[in-house]
DNA sequence: TCTACACCTTTACGCTGCGTGAAGGTCAAT
DNA sequence: ATTGACCTTCACGCAGCGTAAAGGTGTAGA
């Protein structure tokens, strides 16, 4: 059986390109040349591509397998305990590399952090914005309606049932902080149900969670005059009283 | 502070080449040209390479990179996430080859050891031939200057001491082995310590060893009888004790 | 016989991230 | 004025092909 350049190529599954190639580096030579100079290739030379392509599976620089295939006397076995090790180091390499990413990703929590923070801050306008809804329409009187749909717009990643639990979660954090407030302990049962809650709550938001932020968010709390607007609404001091809630949970785990 | 091309390069540790590849693909322009067309660079360029080299550790294509750097809108963050994922299918990868390329090495075992054999067998006509010398020439005249030329050939690769340590464990083992088969218990003290010696000798031509392949050259030592007239050249009965005595010792182990 | 179309050929640029000259201008010191 | 250490812009080379471009060949149908 006689193969022309193309046939062979889907034979064993590559280009011509890549036969006129293996052809140009003397490492697959075509059997014989027709009248017309097309390459002809015969059943010896289907077995070698099929050596070549079995040593390129295993990564094999061209040239390294070309002395296998060419070289009788050149020891396969040796030429694979050699790649095996520079696989192996390649393998070390490429971990410490990984750890490195990682590690980097990690040390960029801060500012990872801000983004959630400022998608959380939209998400928060949304909540201030409906709950002012519901007494009036101030707000969309104040800001206008683009400033309405820019806070909508930041919350959208999030899918609806995921939504749906965030509000539900938060009306229950509401409930809580409100029982938790009038007994007046943020060390309390209550208050530290409240701040766990709230810990569940903002990882809806935030992929990572960490005691450092939460503390720090708390904190915003109680320095963001819209915050507190909304957690002093009904009754005053209910913020900051949250915020050293979350500031004994966060110390205490 | 200002810099010419090569200070930056020494500051940082990279070539001027790449300093003006950098400048070439857009990705670290100097601050300024002077007139006699020289590249200077400012404190800002600093750091700007400081972060191009950070990344480049990473292992980032410097087309991302340049993303990076260039386009502050551009989260990196985002980019190391989906660097880390790539990194890791590289690793699965890379896994997957180094764990084929074992299963070639040992699915081609059995060829090595083959080879090794073939080594191996050079290695005793020389053996057989230096022996014969002694006593005459013989083997020269019986298979002429070329065949001793040939089989001298195939042991070449070792060096000289090398081959030196062989001969001696050679000898040893000789030794070992007339006594213990004046014993006559190939499971014996001295029988074990031949065949154990005899492994020891047989890894200075095996990079691997095997007891099949062990036990298998055992049995090689009773059917081939240029071995036969080798160990039983002084006391007949020799190569069959050595096969037991190995037979044993693989078994036992 | 003409024409279309699939197949073949060689030549050569492109990709990555520079290393390594070559050919020639500049700067400071001797 | 010369030397030597700088600087500049080309431009080739590396691996392993992908991808045209420009042109010859083989076969089938009208």
């Amino acid at each position: 059986m006689e193969y022309t350049i193309q046939k062979l190529g889907q034979l064993a599954g590559v280009s011509t390109r890549t036969l006129r190639y293996y052809d140009e580096i003397d490492i697959l030579k075509p059997a014989r040349i027709n009248s017309s100079g097309y390459r002809i290739y015969g059943e010896a030379e289907v077995d070698r591509l099929q050596q070549i392509l079995f040593y390129k599976e295993l990564d094999l620089p061209l040239h390294q397998i070309k002395e296998i295939v060419t070289s009788q006397s050149f020891s396969p076995a040796e030429a694979l305990r050699e790649h095996r090790e520079k696989l192996l180091n390649k393998r070390e390499q490429l971990d410490r590399l990984i750890l490195n990413v990682e590690q980097t990703i990690a040390a960029n929590e801060g500012r990872i952090t801000m983004k959630d923070i400022e998608k959380f801050e939209g998400f928060k306008k949304q909540m201030v914005e409906e709950n002012e809804q519901k007494f009036g329409k101030e707000i969309r009187e104040k800001y206008g309606d683009q400033a309405v749909d820019q806070s909508k717009k930041k919350v959208l990643n999030m899918t609806q049932s995921e939504h749906d639990n965030a509000t539900k979660l938060a009306e229950e954090i509401h409930a809580i902080l409100a029982k938790a407030f009038k007994k007046g302990d943020p060390a309390g049962d209550a208050a530290q149900k409240a701040a766990e809650l709230h810990k569940k709550w903002l990882m809806l938001y935030w992929h990572e969670y960490s005691k450092e932020a939460h503390a720090n968010l708390a904190q915003m709390y109680v320095d963001d005059e819209r915050f507190t607007a909304y957690y002093d609404k009904e009754q005053p001091g209910t913020a900051a009283f949250l915020r050293d809630a979350i500031h004994i949970y966060t110390d205490s785990k």
